[in-house]
DNA sequence: TATTGTTATACTCTATAACTATA
DNA sequence: TATAGTTATAGAGTATAACAATA
């Protein structure tokens, strides 16, 4: 169980470490998640999806970042997949209103469990100060970034 | 410039909270870095090349998580665009060893440096105890994962 | 004329299965 | 027979350009 003990200051981490520390984050996570056979992007939509409500193709790529024509073929994947459906937009002919099935809440709900389920994993074998470092640092970078993009 | 100082340990943060930032900070690095064009994927692979030399195809795709024939295109591609090298592993005749070339060296550089100089401007809109979270946490989080990793 | 969405086209990224060559 | 790598095939994810329909 060679637990190494850290230093917690003595190892100055440079911005190229921390990048490589979330590299490494982003492919254990992607790995993480196994239900229904989405990927990361599709994953997001349906979070997004769920948490929000029925949205606009066009909101949906603005706020994924993605190109409308990408947007229009993942919402598409998805709708094959009975995890999400169209309908049209009452108020404005040419839009469409994205909106997750049943289905998609569920398997959306069981792939955040399964993330969640992974970090707790990773979290649970660090040392409770490091614990607390990581329950303030992620939401302090999220909130970083959605000041970042609601700027620009 | 609408500072929020935030409650550092009121608001407790769920898995599922921090699985979102975790999403958030993936999507935002993977947009960070621009030389080049290359993919997380691609870009993943010449940086380990770059810190840990040449490498046989299969430890390779060990390594990044990924299977055979992946590994096999992208290094094809990467090879395309002269960023590594195919040589011949002398001690087995079946292996191929890859190793970056000097485009490549130079493009993982500049990348690494734009990622970097992402995350600093989100860390530095960090408050200090914030940042002192983010040093602790990135590092202790990429190790656990490394430690998870070796032992399966 | 501008906006919303889709289609067309072309890459990259990824996996599994089948194959070749060497050990 | 087992291992290293490639080829074949297929599908997801991404982008830009061209298009249709509506505002």
């Amino acid at each position: 169980m060679h637990k190494r003990v850290m230093d917690l200051s003595a190892s100055e981490a440079s911005p190229e470490d921390l990048i490589v520390a979330v590299e490494k984050m982003v492919r254990y996570v992607r790995q993480s998640a196994v239900t229904g056979g989405l990927s990361m992007a599709a994953s997001a939509v349906l979070g997004r999806l769920g948490r929000e409500g029925p949205c606009r193709l066009t909101d949906l790529a603005r706020a994924e970042g993605a190109s409308q024509p990408n947007m229009t073929q993942l919402v598409t994947r998805l709708e094959r997949a009975d995890l999400v459906r169209r309908t049209a937009d009452r108020s404005d002919g040419r839009g469409v209103l994205v909106e997750v099935t049943d289905t998609g809440r569920e398997v959306s709900r069981q792939r955040r469990a399964e993330r969640a389920q992974a970090l707790h994993l990773l979290i649970e074998e660090l040392t409770e100060p490091e614990q607390q470092a990581v329950k303030v640092a992620l939401p302090a970078l999220a909130r970083a970034i959605e000041d970042r993009q609601s700027h620009s």
